[in-house]
RNA sequence: CGGGGCGUAGCGCAGCCUGGUAGCGCACCUGCUUCGGGAGCAGGGAGCCGGAGGUUCAAAUCCUCUCGCCCCGACCA
């Protein structure tokens, strides 16, 4: 500073200019706005692509971005919709900390299990306390709800804030899709009892229904494995997508959707079930391994008339267990539903060698014959009813037939373990489940007591006992809705913003600024609009028509006000729809009015209320 | 973490095999012309060629190590 009158400090100096914009940031010219007619090297989707190209995002590192300008209007669009419906059930705003303190987690029992998974950012203090970077929320509320929070004349309750959630992603990628550090909306509902749990619930869930739809997106419901987080139970949220990193099956007839982690299908019942059991065979059946092969080598015996036997390593805080998990020849374990039934923070395949100390056979030879006692052993449903099945007997070049369970081996425990899969038939009609792919944008849990009972958070009801308090949560992606809405909505020019969240609703342009009368025309539409009360952006900017239109469709602003030839030859300016391209002349004096109520009607993104 | 690839100007890339002191397109700056779908001409600025070490008279180029990024897989609210 060569003054002390100069720069930061001199207010004078940063007082608006007599006759200048009230807010310059609607200036195209002083927006920073920043285009690039290349795509992004490594840029694999849609959303991706565009928004780079948009210069909406600039990444700083892997899964690590920046957002510009005009993709923070988009984000704090986006969380003014969630805010409203969100107050509109009776939730309250507020602010968490990102910095959480490693004590509360393990309070919740969550720390090992995280830091297992090695999905949180762990830091600490120049005293050496430990913190993990907030992933979610759920100590700190409850630390928070179980001191302010003491009587259930104060219930139900519920939290919610839109804060940077941290997660160390083992591989970023796709843009805003799978980052390491994102903006999130989470909410915790605090309940008296299960009953209540369920009413908060279904709220949210209307809510979020509410929420996708003023965003324009086309998001459904599916059922969900509540994986790290626990409860009893979840649903995801999902938007169609070729992008999408999940799997989803599908009834078409609407009556159940469910990620593949968690889905069931029907299966036939197991051939041969009513048959008399006939005597068990053990045969040499050297480097005989997989079912196909045993299917070659024994032709008469289908995948479907073997159990399978799959060595499983599960993986606990403190210990590893081996299990043995049978299933029906021509299924697959479903690792996820596994996990769930051990209760384990996560389960492998054995190797080799662990197999060899486990079953005293190669592997390709375990079965439920023969196993020793240290090896807990589960059976997927389709085993249940089997006879005479082929089986591995635990000896290198054996297996077995016709083995029966109860005769030649215990009968085992019964639990889904399977994969479903596209073409079978649903749980709930006569349809054959098909497979989408989708965007998780939102998740929401019961969570039950699981966090508030071993953190002590309680309060008194009204018999006064201490009770823990019912609990839920309920998660929305907002930077990567963002980036969903961009992967559902874009054609061969750009993004096509939803008007709900575009970030701005209309672009007045003068195709030729330096004419005086187009740059007047497009500046009184532009000042009317703005007095309208349209979030209106006006491209000032000296550039050849067709930078400044390529611009405007790459970026995605829904309607455009050309102002050009036409007004000049006939007065009237034009309206351009991104998404349709149809156009709409208006009469200079008439257009502001006419815009401004159409861009009115869709901004509510809803039909109608 | 395993396999593969890439780091050269803000972005997209060539040059590397065969060593000789850095180039193209876009973007940016200046001037003139142009103005309804990424203009033309002229001029200009910008890169310790990811980093360290080595080989050599000489390294973007060859060798070693290292850091980072991307893709496939495993994994994950």
């Amino acid at each position: 500073m060569d003054s002390p009158g100069a720069g930061l400090y001199n207010c004078a100096a940063r007082a608006p200019q007599p006759g200048a914009h009230p807010d310059p940031t609607m200036l195209a010219s002083k927006a920073h706005i920043v285009t690039y007619r290349d795509d992004p090297a490594d840029a694999e989707v849609v959303s991706h692509r565009l928004m780079a190209r948009a210069g909406l995002i600039h990444k700083t590192g892997s899964g690590v971005y920046v957002y510009g300008p005009l993709l923070w209007r988009v984000l704090r669009k986006v969380q003014a919709i969630v805010s409203e419906e969100l107050s509109r059930i009776g939730a309250l705003e507020i602010q968490m900390p990102i910095l959480q303190e490693r004590r509360l987690w393990e309070e919740s029992g969550r720390w090992a299990r995280y830091v297992d998974s090695r999905t949180l950012f762990v830091t600490e203090d120049r005293k050496g306390t430990t913190y993990g970077l907030a992933p979610t929320a759920e100590e700190v509320v409850c630390d928070y709800a179980r001191t302010s929070a003491r009587s259930y004349r104060q219930l139900p309750l519920c939290l919610f804030q839109q804060n940077t959630k941290f997660r160390d992603e083992i591989r970023p990628r796709f843009g805003l899709l799978r980052v390491k550090e994102f903006v999130m909306k989470d909410a915790y509902s605090f309940d008296v009892d299960e009953a209540g749990l369920d009413v908060s619930y279904r709220q949210m869930r209307d809510a979020y229904f509410r929420i996708f739809r003023r965003l324009g997106l086309d998001a459904f419901a599916v059922d969900a494995d509540p994986g790290d987080i626990g409860g009893s139970g979840s649903q995801e949220f999902m938007v169609a997508a070729s992008a999408g990193e999940d799997a989803i099956l599908v009834d078409p007839s609407g009556l159940y959707a469910a990620n593949v982690e968690k889905a069931t299908s029907r299966f036939a019942a197991p051939e041969g079930r009513d048959e008399a059991p006939r005597p068990l065979r053990v045969e040499d059946t050297p480097g005989v391994r997989t079912c196909a092969e045993l299917h070659r080598f024994f032709p008469g015996v289908p995948p479907h008339r073997m159990v399978k036997t799959l060595i499983y390593v599960a993986r606990h805080p403190d210990r590893e267990d081996l299990w043995a998990v049978l299933i029906r020849g021509d299924q697959e374990v479903n690792e996820v539903k596994l996990a769930g039934h051990t209760g384990a923070l996560s389960v492998r395949l054995a190797t080799d060698e662990e197999v060899r100390a486990a079953t005293g056979a190669e592997t390709g030879f375990a079965g439920p014959i023969g196993l020793p006692p240290g090896v807990r052993v589960v059976a997927d449903v389709t085993v249940e009813g089997m006879r005479n099945v082929l089986c591995g007997v635990n000896a290198t070049d054996r297996h077995a037939l016709d083995a029966n369970p109860g005769r030649d081996f215990p009968e085992p425990f019964f639990a889904d373990l399977r994969t479903a899969r596209e073409g079978e038939l649903s749980p709930v009609s006569e349809h054959r489940l098909q497979l989408r792919r989708g965007i998780e944008v939102g998740h929401i849990f019961k969570l039950g007591t699981r966090y508030s009972a071993p953190m002590n958070a309680v309060f008194v009801d009204a018999e006064g006992q201490e009770r823990p308090f019912v609990m839920g949560c309920y998660g929305i992606g907002i930077s990567r809705v963002a980036a969903a809405a961009v992967e559902q909505n874009h054609d061969g020019d750009g993004i096509v913003w939803p008007l709900p969240i575009a970030p701005f609703e209309v672009l007045v342009t003068a195709m030729n600024p330096t004419n005086e009368a187009q740059a007047s025309g497009a500046r009184r539409v532009y000042e009317a609009l703005q007095a309208r009360g349209v979030d209106v952006m006006y491209d000032d900017r000296d550039l050849k028509p067709g930078v400044k239109l390529k611009d405007a469709d790459l970026i995605g602003f829904p309607y455009k006000v050309i102002v050009g030839r036409n007004f000049e030859q006939t007065g009237k300016v034009e309206l351009k729809s991104r998404r349709t391209g149809e156009v709409e002349l208006h009469d200079l004096d008439t257009a502001a009015g006419s815009i401004a109520a159409r861009v009115a009607a869709e901004r509510r993104g809803l039909p109608s209320s």
